[in-house]
DNA sequence: ACGCAGGTTCCACAATATGGAACTTCGCCG
DNA sequence: CGGCGAAGTTCCATATTGTGGAACCTGCGT
């Protein structure tokens, strides 16, 4: 067999069948695993009992092999904000790429909106690095994004607007119910004068929403008429980050 | 060397390497490995590289060893509830032996509080099955925990309490500073007459407060000059499950 | 009771993993 | 600027481990 190196096949060959686990997303059977990864049964059983031993595998009550205590730890314990920015950076990449404004990811966090990752606009009249930027979401697309799928709950009281271009109640969960609708959520100049932004959810495994994607630029570039093409690409970015997380719609 | 099962002895090896990575918290040299694996140079390099190839491992530019991008996919499409419970879950038992009463953990998410584990009491009079039940967080123990350590925000409007217990907002927030100073939250009969509950918090690595547990049960059991040790006694078994979180009083 | 699928154990032997030595790279110090 | 030492990598003779085919075990369905 081919190795990349001499002296690692056995860790070479349990790695491959660790990965098989991990990234199933299923509780995997030793038979499906023998089948995959083309070892006789009795190498297979050997390096899983090994895996298991060194808790990177563990066994349900029916044998199915799961992720082991060791990833568990690494999930408790470490902040996967960065995992996620790493996971979304392509998609953003993307974006930025097609539109040429600021991207920005973010995630609700104890009942409000945190900036975690942007990739800067091309042009010299660009959005603020918004990371660390603590705004008002009902006036933001991201914002919107999590009061329509109730990852943050719309606070009570007076609603601020910082423009002129202030909604009622009533017509904020009109706007809220209608980004649930077409997928993408829009914020134009409510938040400024002359600063537009279109965002779309990002949804874990379960289907939870558990992040957001916008574009931001000046309305003197993000025209009105190109708003739906816009918020079907973030649409489609969004997918794109969420089938990342294991999410399929 | 003592093996524990022929066959596996160079997966047993790498397996040992990656867990001094996952479990240090820490960037690891090439040099604190070999120390603390106890093997040739030679053989922790080749180890190593065979692990990084396999994504289980990554080096930063200084050449320190990290967990790699195989943790980070488990970590970012999985749900670590139950990470969180698996590791809170000898010190609920704790708890559970200790008291007798009803144990819980909770979580903030999306502002409120959501139970998400549960150890039941050993009396027949004993508290409800938390898991899944709305209650108004600010006359809860976990609840005050959550408000006191800002990973909730106390909701603008009128309290209501169910009980004849209420407090006034300046009472309330009198009470919150308490908890944030002794370490403990109470709730005597504010959510139902002849309940009590106790919580304490629970810190990830980073010092924030991700979770709380708590104690809950009669006042004909749990008597006012009991509740300071019982108080005590979860900031302990709080600490317990933090420490497992790698966060470091 | 029998057959079969899923999984485990045994062991002769092929081939891999080992570690000591040699080597490379880089930063520090005189 | 050269020497030195620490950190890390590569080489390869050889010891010993990992392999897989065969035999075996267990549980379930017929």
């Amino acid at each position: 067999m081919t190795a990349t190196q001499a002296g690692s096949q056995a860790v070479d060959r349990a790695a491959a069948l660790l990965a098989l686990v991990v990234e199933s997303g299923d509780p995997r059977t030793f038979t499906s695993l023998v089948e995959d990864v083309g070892l006789a049964k009795s190498t297979t059983s050997r390096l899983l009992q090994a895996l298991e031993r060194n808790r990177l595998v563990r066994r349900d009550r029916a044998g199915s092999f799961h992720p082991g205590p060791l990833f568990a730890v690494y999930a408790a314990r470490h902040d996967t904000t960065g995992d996620l920015v790493e996971l979304a950076q392509p998609a953003m990449d993307r974006l930025s790429e097609l539109t040429g404004e600021t991207v920005n990811l973010a995630v609700p966090r104890a009942g409000e909106l945190v900036q975690i990752a942007q990739v800067d606009s091309s042009y010299l009249l660009g959005a603020t690095n918004w990371l660390g930027v603590s705004v008002p979401p009902h006036c933001t697309a991201l914002g919107k994004v999590f009061y329509a799928h109730r990852v943050m709950a719309l606070q009570k009281g007076e609603l601020r607007w910082p423009t002129d271009r202030a909604m009622t109640r009533p017509q904020l969960e009109r706007e809220l119910a209608e980004v649930v609708r077409r997928g993408w959520a829009l914020a134009w100049e409510e938040l400024e004068e002359g600063l537009a932004a279109i965002a779309a959810p990002v949804h874990a495994a379960d289907g939870s929403v558990v992040a957001a994607i916008s574009v931001s630029g000046a309305t003197t570039r993000i025209t009105r008429s190109e708003v739906p093409g816009l918020g079907a690409t973030l649409v489609e970015q969004g997918r794109t980050i969420s089938q990342l997380l294991g999410h399929q719609p």
